[in-house]
DNA sequence: CGGTTTTGACCTGCGC
DNA sequence: GCGCAGGTCAAAACCG
């Protein structure tokens, strides 16, 4: 499937073969087959969790092998960020008991749908996938409070991590929904609230073609989340095509940059690796899909669907989240932090992440992520409370 | 042949 | 203005 490296060994620039020499990392080969097996074999992992769940079923064949003897086993730590004026909307679905973040933060209708989970957890390499979890986990209903197993203090969080921004991935939420119009109003404030992006969709070409100057660019509101992962582009449920690498600063690891391949679909995303722990890709969308996943056939796990068909026929999720709290959050492991979800109202008992060197808000501002993700206001470390 | 990836060149924003 | 780094373009190569 993956084109993989297509071109000689000479091709390969410099700097990869740099990295090639200084690193064990998947991604970077100078040799086209030995990558193209390497891909094979995280692909076989892909496979082999997907096999795991029954889709018709909605459950696990077998149980999920577990990673670690961790506390990690118990459930992925997953932090978030979220960028957004106020708390999320009440969830009324599967999503109750699950980090809503990692579901997506999408301030229209939910990002990520479970079959998005899927597919992410799908590759999530040697990692607990969030889904596994939440298959050993069955949280049902609302005043549950979630309390994330903590990451390692001295090391990045070891399972899962989820950054959210009032974009999302998948999102339907371009997608009127009657199920979600607060959501998209909540949406619009957002948007608004962040810059005024009402030709959004368009922006994106604008600002790529006729370039003109002195107009700052705008750029589409984004959410990023970091998974443990062998596999570097993780399946989404969206077609994407490679526009772009490049090296990151301070790290041996380079950028990819993927555009949406769906016409006029303007979402991108980039997925890098950590510079810390090679074993963390960190992957950032930007921007609304404004049509439904391609590949999202599972749809026996689509549990719960918007009204306007658009979610019944990606067999996406949709959730009618808002907005979220008008500053970064981390959904942390730490004991310390917990996640309480209403079933009135999604208001969160957030607890900010404190401060740490080795925080994932750290890893990102240290590395230029969450600079990105998070507006400057909000990078600010959250004031003791 | 169409779609995707690769990759050097180019553009843009920003700090100095 | 200059240099740097991030982001994008687009031709060529590659694959099914």
């Amino acid at each position: 499937m993956p084109n993989s490296v297509r071109r000689p060994s000479h091709k390969i620039t410099g700097k990869m073969n740099e990295m090639k020499e200084n690193n064990n990392i998947s991604s970077v080969c100078t040799n086209s087959m030995e990558k193209r097996e390497e891909k094979k074999e995280l692909t076989r992992t892909t496979i082999l969790k997907r096999e795991n769940f029954d889709m018709a079923n909605s459950s696990f064949i077998t149980p999920p092998p577990a990673t670690t003897t961790s506390d990690i086993d118990q459930m992925p730590s997953v932090y978030a960020l979220s960028t957004t004026a106020t708390p999320p909307p009440p969830l009324n679905s599967i999503f109750d008991m699950m980090p809503c973040d990692i579901i997506g933060g999408d301030q229209k209708a939910g990002s990520l749908g479970f079959i998005d989970l899927l597919d992410i957890n799908q590759d999530f390499g040697t990692a607990a996938s969030l889904f596994d979890w939440f298959a050993q986990n069955p949280i049902v209903g609302s005043q549950q409070q979630q309390t994330f197993v903590p990451s390692p203090a001295s090391t990045l969080p070891e399972t899962s991590e989820v950054l959210n921004n009032p974009a999302t991935p998948n999102s339907s939420a371009s997608i009127s929904s009657s199920s979600n119009e607060a959501g998209n109003d909540a949406f619009q404030q957002v948007k608004t609230g962040d810059q005024e992006e009402e030709q959004d969709h368009d922006k994106t070409k604008k600002q790529l073609k006729p370039k003109k100057k002195n107009q700052k660019r705008q750029r589409e509101p984004r959410f990023a989340f970091m998974t443990k992962s062998e596999v570097d582009h993780l399946d989404d449920g969206f077609r994407w095509r490679k526009y772009g690498q490049k090296a990151v600063k301070n790290s041996p690891y380079p950028r990819s940059y993927y555009r949406c391949t769906s016409a006029g679909c303007g979402v991108k995303k980039r997925v890098e690796r950590s510079s810390d722990d090679s074993s963390i890709v960190v992957t950032t969308y930007e921007g609304q899909h404004i049509h439904p996943s391609p590949i999202t056939p599972r749809g026996s796990i689509g549990i719960l669907t918007d009204s306007t068909g658009f979610g019944a026929a990606t067999s996406s999720f949709v959730i009618p989240q808002t907005q979220y709290q008008q500053h970064a959050y981390m959904y942390s492991s730490s004991p310390s932090l917990n996640i309480t979800t209403s079933n009135t109202s999604f208001s969160p008992t957030f607890s900010f992440h404190q401060r740490r060197s080795d925080s994932p808000a750290s890893l990102l501002r240290d590395h230029g992520l969450l600079q990105d993700i998070v507006p400057s206001q909000m990078r600010k470390e959250p004031k003791e409370e």
